[in-house]
DNA sequence: AGGGACACGTGAACC
DNA sequence: TGGTTCACGTGTCCC
């Protein structure tokens, strides 16, 4: 069936004078578009033709792309046959949400790592006598070869006290936590020493997140699903 | 802006006449088309208007309703802003398949309730000597009132010897594990007595859960977030 | 220009 | 019938 037409025309069409009809929505009646009357009369008709083959072709193209979406997101989401757009993109937006909610649970209440790539770097205790502080930081992403050993260089070249370390892992992703004391230096102010170091540690589990990254962002392999972030980069670092 | 228009129309339109021409998407030509030329001239002209004008209407709102949930999905996809519909579309999807494997391998690996209301009852084991068997019936659903005395009746009125019941939550989720034996019955066969006690289990189990969707599910709270099943009903009973 | 993306009004189909 | 949903071609803006 074929329900495309390049507007209604007059006879005089070839003349390239057209008056048209417009609604005007705030006052609900038929006006004469008499304004750009003129239809570029230097075309010719054959490309004009062509042109708007072409574009109802791309648009045609594009409805299929987002509909071809929308029709496996129905698939994902439970008893949503019958449920016009609208409906099914709103259970959607409740599903993520729910999904979302139900990874943060679990994360906070076992000790899980997630499908968003985390930093996280605290101090979670300051001895009162000698100024020392216990850190803990933590590092969520892909799985990759050496990443370990990065991590263990990492860990050793900040000069730190380690006293724990855990690994975890869930399908291909892996989270390590490291919890560690500051070595005494008493030179430096130790409010200072202790924010250089926070952004030190915190610089280089970036580098070695970086490298994940690059390992699998562009690898462009299409066999890969690829990976999406539960949460915003912007609490990447909260 | 207003970008409306009612078709273009020639100046004889008021007689109901309308010639135009209309893309051949196959041949790729303008044609004329001459059938259904007679435009209900029986109507009048305000009526048609005013039709035409509601179902502009009607249309611009179910956009708006559609284009609003894309963009909170928007809100809830990260680093999407700039990503045209279909983009958009796709990431969603993606996510949406992300976080489901991920409460799978989540549920999997621990003992954790899910958003899908669930009934599970298997045979784990039989004993050879005495015929008895070793079931694992487990249900998951919201949590409510009256729902652990409701379990704990149902399995007494099943009279079945319980050796072991489990509890955990999330959230106001909630996982119930019975680990029990029949109890021994000569009289029946034993293969006929199994598939009687395991579906008499589920229609019991199925009661329970009945009643807890007669209380969230029609509650019709707005503000109460309706919970949306992971997965399908289909695999309630797998 | 020329192609992509979007909003628009419209015809058709279904209750 | 009116109301609602969908696909379509088109105008317009932006690169």
């Amino acid at each position: 069936m074929n329900c495309g037409n390049l507007g209604e025309f007059c006879e005089n069409e070839a003349k390239g004078v057209v008056q048209s009809l417009v609604l005007d929505s705030e006052k609900g009646e038929l006006v004469k578009a008499s304004g750009r009357v003129e239809k570029k009369v230097g075309k010719s008709e054959g490309k004009t033709i062509a042109a708007l083959k072409s574009h109802s072709e791309a648009e045609r193209r594009r409805r299929q792309r987002i509909n071809a979406h929308l029709s496996t997101l129905r698939s994902l989401v439970p008893s949503s046959d019958k449920m016009d757009k609208a409906a099914l993109l709103a259970q959607v937006v409740c599903q993520v949400k729910q999904l979302k909610e139900t990874a943060t649970h679990v994360s906070e209440r076992f000790f899980i790592p997630l499908d968003s790539d985390e930093i996280k770097v605290e101090t979670i205790a300051e001895n009162a006598i000698d100024g020392t502080c216990l850190y803990r930081a933590s590092i969520c992403c892909e799985y990759r070869t050496d990443l370990l050993s990065d991590l263990k260089e990492t860990i050793n070249s900040l000069h730190v006290n380690l006293i724990k370390s855990e690994i975890s892992t869930l399908g291909s992703r892996v989270k390590n936590v490291f919890v560690f004391t500051n070595l005494i230096d008493g030179d430096r102010a130790n409010t200072e020493a202790r924010q250089i170091l926070l952004s030190s540690i915190r610089q280089a589990f970036s580098s070695v997140l970086d490298k994940v990254s690059a390992f699998s962002e562009y690898s462009a392999y299409p066999n890969k699903r690829q990976r999406i972030s539960c949460f915003d980069s912007s609490s990447l670092f909260r």
